[in-house]
DNA sequence: TGGGCCTATATGGGCGTCAATGGGAAATGG
DNA sequence: CCATTTCCCATTGACGCCCATATAGGCCCA
């Protein structure tokens, strides 16, 4: 992937009285770049938060399941994450997403949203909730692994 | 890597009105000989302070990740702190960087940075906080390290 | 070796463009 | 018919690109 085709950074904006939101500059660019008019929103299977990409990401989701058994828990499951967990959706002219209840339900977003770059796909936080997480994680990095050289 | 391509001592430079910083020269000077125009700037996992290097170090990130479980809290920790807590930026013109505020929220830093050189990327510190990180480390420093031969 | 010149570095600021945000009005649909 | 949603348009502040200037340090020459 060119370089500059990744999600990355994050970046705080605020919610407005109709509930939109800008998606930043930086992610619209990349959306831009690789021609992705429409957004596959789902709601992260590890974060309480909202993952935005491509519809090659349900696309390749799909082909998982279909290596499965039709009738087993586990393909039943996924799918019940992956289609009932997930939704279509288009920025507006100005480059805004809405933010519904099914984005604020799973992630307690009220007036404000943490938008975090995850290399192939963008994610939606509530802004402590973010900060928490990625501390945690940069806790735990500090066991075992080694720090860059 | 040649004798002269590494990131060496520490300067301070004022931040302008506008938010930007020059990048001392000497740094200046290993970017343009390793021909590095975009920089992986990121906040760093260990100290209050951000890294700068070439994109070869985010590959090189992604590649741990990629050997892990896709959906393992690990994997997604990891990505959270490199794609999420990371961007690609480039120098101004006049070899300034603009001091974000995923730079200043992360380090503290106000109106001066002290860039530090870490070999084969370099640093940007608060510079109280750089100069008390100093001091301690020098105080524990090599303790149970052998000395070199 | 000392002095002066001269270039590059660090820094300041103008200005045009774009991003983030706010709000009106038309369209949609339940 | 009312409540949202969609499509415009307006505003303001931030950022990118450009040029200006002072000063430190290097360099040359006497």
């Amino acid at each position: 992937m060119s370089v500059a085709n990744r999600f990355l950074s994050n970046a705080t904006n605020r919610i407005d009285a109709k509930g939109r939101v800008s998606v930043p500059s930086v992610f619209r660019s990349v959306l831009a770049r690789t021609a992705t008019e429409e957004l596959y929103v789902y709601q992260d299977f590890v974060f309480p938060a909202i993952s935005v990409a491509g519809p090659e990401v349900l696309d390749r989701f799909e082909r998982m399941i279909g290596l499965q058994d039709p009738f087993s828990p586990e393909a039943n499951k996924m799918s019940l994450l992956i289609h009932g967990g997930g939704v279509f959706m288009k920025l507006d002219g100005e480059g805004r997403l809405m933010m519904t209840d099914f984005i604020r339900d799973f992630t307690g977003i009220t007036d404000r949203v943490t938008f975090a770059g995850r290399g192939d796909h963008f994610q939606l936080w509530e802004p402590s909730a973010f900060e928490t997480m990625q501390q945690q994680a940069r806790k735990e990095r500090m066991r075992g692994t080694p720090p860059p050289a």
